[in-house]
DNA sequence: TTAAACTTTCAGAAAATATTGAAAATTAGA
DNA sequence: TCTAATTTTCAATATTTTCTGAAAGTTTAA
């Protein structure tokens, strides 16, 4: 397969596999780009290899940078903003888990404890009191489970995997 | 907080965290509904209580059939089709697990292995079979512990959540 | 200062997605 | 078979999300 092939192939999967996940696709296929391009890119570079806008460059890089995945370089002696991309893999997935962590698992943690302060004692209640307090319970596991994680250092995760798999 | 109140908080934010992992609102909501119900619902009692239409209800009712968590329900003697949801969290998440796995990290594995073929030995090749390889590696891995999950059993997860814990 | 280089904003346009409602299809009993 | 109950489909519509491009804002260096 040709270089620009592959390329395409997987700034595309990148940005489709994004949406599936609340990710916008050209959010998706910046971070692709600037994960295969190991020098930082421009604005006006990444306009142009995806084409798309001025203004929707630079509301996902904006974004990314939000989500703490992408950084600004600034070159010494340029006036132009670089960004670039981390290439550590594990770091991005833990960048991402803690992202979602704050972003999600907190205010539905959040939701999941006020409804349990519902009144009344018919069965109706005790069983809204029992699935949303197992559904606490579960979300809770997780979150500790994403915080070890997040926590963690490089080692520890593929020590883990390794443990659950055999 | 009166049951009415936590009812509908509870389906409200459950529609919504939906919405941040691709599932749609109306979809949320209808398993929310169904999750905190005892009894199976028809059609028309989903309708009436989301204030959806009725092609919005069938179409997200045979959705969450699809992805396995919803069951139609026959009741002897009646015509009405009946509808409900397994209440038990974890397998629940097992079954997202699965249709997930299925649906997203399938393809992307098979995208980042057919992208690993790119010719060439310049820096630029390089560098993308690197982070290529890279994310098809953390992929496997992942893939590895969810396939695992899914077959587990209940008590399983909760054992490993308690090893990584401490 | 000034002005060129560059970045950000944002109203409107376009595209994607979700929803409706009524017609068509299916089903089961008389 | 026929018909009434029920489910499914789908074109039209509404809503939400994303994208554009030009204007406004900011920065730096001369």
């Amino acid at each position: 397969m040709q270089y620009d092939k592959a390329k395409e192939q997987f700034i595309q999967a990148w940005g489709t596999l994004g949406s599936a996940w609340g990710i916008n696709k050209a959010m998706g296929q910046i971070h692709a780009l600037l994960l295969i391009t190991e020098e930082a890119l421009t604005t006006e570079e990444i306009m142009e290899e995806l084409m798309i806008s001025r203004g929707n460059a630079n509301m996902n890089l904006r974004a990314l940078m939000d989500w703490g995945i992408v950084q600004k370089v600034l070159k010494p002696g340029e006036r132009k903003e670089y960004f670039t991309t981390g290439k550590d893999i594990l770091e991005l997935a833990r960048q991402v888990s803690r992202e979602r962590r704050k972003r999600e698992i907190e205010p539905v943690m959040r939701v999941l404890n006020e409804v349990q302060e519902v009144e009344g004692n018919t069965a109706q209640v005790e069983h809204f009191k029992k699935v949303t307090g197992d559904l606490s319970g579960f979300t809770k596991q997780v979150d500790g489970a994403m915080d070890k994680f997040i926590r963690s250092d490089k080692n520890w995760f593929f020590q883990v995997l390794m443990k659950l798999m055999r």
